[in-house]
Parts: structure tokens; C-alpha cells; sequence
DNA sequence: GTTGAAAAGTGCTGCGA
DNA sequence: TCGCAGCACTTTTCAAC
């Protein structure tokens, strides 16, 4: 096996720089990046790609208004399971529903946690219903419905 | 004040489609979307515009590992309020709570339910202790914390 | 409203320091 | 390892359909 190509794998200041820029606009120009960090384009570019072999960056993706697509409510759930081993096959099957966004194993009173979204009440009780209460090992659901997202937005590197 | 320009705000099938390609990878080509639904690249643009300029697309942000830059620890917290009037107030102190990502005003137990996202279980504590329940108005805090995100993804279109 | 091509700007790949 | 310059590609614009 050949020797593994030395590089810097380390994240310094300027990556973090590069990074904070991103988050806040991901289609901002190299160009203009270099330009404010004093730099060359081609440094940014050598940057992001170490970045993205590193597995920091995942990918970009589009930030969309679901309100404007017909999605008015979003709602958080606790789920409570009968026993805790059931999470791996409980979750393979709340996969298969498309309107949760998001899901965790958590501490404290739930064993899961998950976000999901729907056009309104009656598609939520709709998928609370047929889809998730169904799933075998889920013993009950506390509902907390987002009346307004006050806050959206990711984290701080500074 | 002049007329306001004539064009069609509707969303139509050919809008839904451009989303859905651009909300699975948002560095996807214009030239490439229109080779796939058959359309020119000028008319994938104007799209484009159009719905920003109707406020659904918000924007395009990087997605990274949270974990690689050294956050390793997220969680829910559900917050009580004393009355429910101080939501505004308490909102805008935890706006410069930089490890909040996001903050729902929501129905159910909890006034307030937010996500947080921090380095360690000190962090948090801190961040717990000495920004969030210091905020008057707030009443005490339940958290929950992730030991596994296992979905975490967009909502789907189709 | 859509098309197709031209113009402007960006991202990528060597070579040199 | 970084910076510069040329090439390839994408985005943007615009006249015409």
C-alpha cells in the first residue's frame, strides 16, 4: 500500500473564514471571498477541496419558504417507545415518511424526537395517524405545534 | 405610482420540479436541470427569479459536519415562560445566544422550544445556566439531548 | 413565455516562485 | 505550499419567435 499523500489536515483561521462566509451565503464567488480575505482564488478553491475531503462540507442545499409551497404547519414530536431497542427498526420505517425533516434519539422524557411538516392540521393528524402511530413499539406522541419560527439560522464559528 | 409589471405568480409543475432537483443538491447546473426537463437554460433562470423574487427561495447555505468543527453536543430545550406576553421580550435575548439555531413559539407544554447546538456537556451547561435561564420571564427548562440524528433532510415535493 | 446564442463572469488546472 | 495566468464551463442577458 503506497504511502498516503502528506497534507495538511488540520482546519485553521483562514478555512474558518472561508466556512463563516459560506454558511451565511453558499453561492458567494471565490473570487469575492479571496478578495475580502486577501488571498488568491486558487487558495480558496486548494481550501474547500481539502474541506470537502475532510468531510466537513456535506454539500449545499437551497433554503426554501414552505409556507409558500403550501406547507403551513410545522410541528415537533415526542414519541414515546415501549422499549428502547425497537429505535433502529422503528426508524427504518419513519423513514418512509416524507413529511418528517428531521429525527434524533434523545435523553430525557422521549426516546425519539422528530420535526416534521405538513400543509395543515388535517394533513398532520393524518400522518400522525395512519403513519406513525401505526409503526409497531411507538406506545404514544406528544405534539408541540410551531406557531412561529423565531429563530433559523446556523451556528457560529467566531 | 406606475403599474405594477404583469407576470404569473403562480407555481406551476415545471417550478416544483426545478425545486426538487436544486433542494436535493443546490450546486446542480442550470444547463443540466434543463437538459433533464427539457427546457432551455434561459427559461430555467427566469424561474429561478421569479421565485425569488416571490420570496420561496430564501437562499442557498453550505451544510456542514457540526461534529468535525468541534460541536459535539445538540439538543431541544423546552422552555416555560411565567406569561406567556414575555415571549417578544425573551426572544430577543436569546437571539444573541449564539449556540441557538433555532426557536419555535409553540403549543403544548412549553412556551418556547429551541435547538441548540454546542462543543461539549460544559458548554452546554454554561450556555444553559448562564444565557438562558438568567432571561426574565423564563420559568425553568426541560432538555433533551441528541445521542443520534437519524433523518435530516428536506421536504419532499412529490 | 420560451428559445438560442453571444457576452460576462466564475471555477478549475498547470507552471513558476 | 501558495499565487498567477489561461482554459473550460456556467450564468446572464437579449433579440427574435
Amino acid at each position: 500500500m503506497p504511502h498516503r499523500k502528506a497534507q495538511n489536515l488540520e482546519i485553521d483561521n483562514l478555512d474558518i473564514q472561508i466556512l463563516s462566509i459560506l454558511m451565511k451565503n453558499a453561492t458567494t464567488p471565490y473570487t469575492e471571498i479571496a478578495k475580502d480575505l486577501i488571498v488568491s482564488g486558487g487558495t480558496i478553491h486548494v481550501r474547500m477541496k481539502k474541506l470537502e475531503e475532510m468531510g466537513v462540507i456535506k454539500g449545499a442545499s437551497l433554503e426554501v419558504n414552505p409556507q409558500k409551497l403550501g406547507f403551513d404547519v410545522t410541528a415537533f414530536l415526542g414519541i414515546f417507545l415501549e422499549k428502547g431497542s425497537q429505535y433502529n427498526a422503528a426508524v427504518e420505517k419513519l423513514k418512509t415518511v416524507n413529511e418528517i425533516v428531521e429525527l434524533h434519539y434523545t435523553t430525557g422524557s422521549y426516546s425519539i424526537f422528530a420535526k416534521i411538516v405538513c400543509h395543515d392540521t388535517n394533513h398532520l393528524r393524518e400522518v400522525l395517524n395512519e403513519h406513525i402511530q401505526s409503526v409497531p413499539g411507538i406506545q404514544r406522541t406528544e405534539t408541540f405545534i410551531s406557531l412561529e419560527e423565531s429563530i433559523k439560522r446556523q451556528i457560529s464559528l467566531d
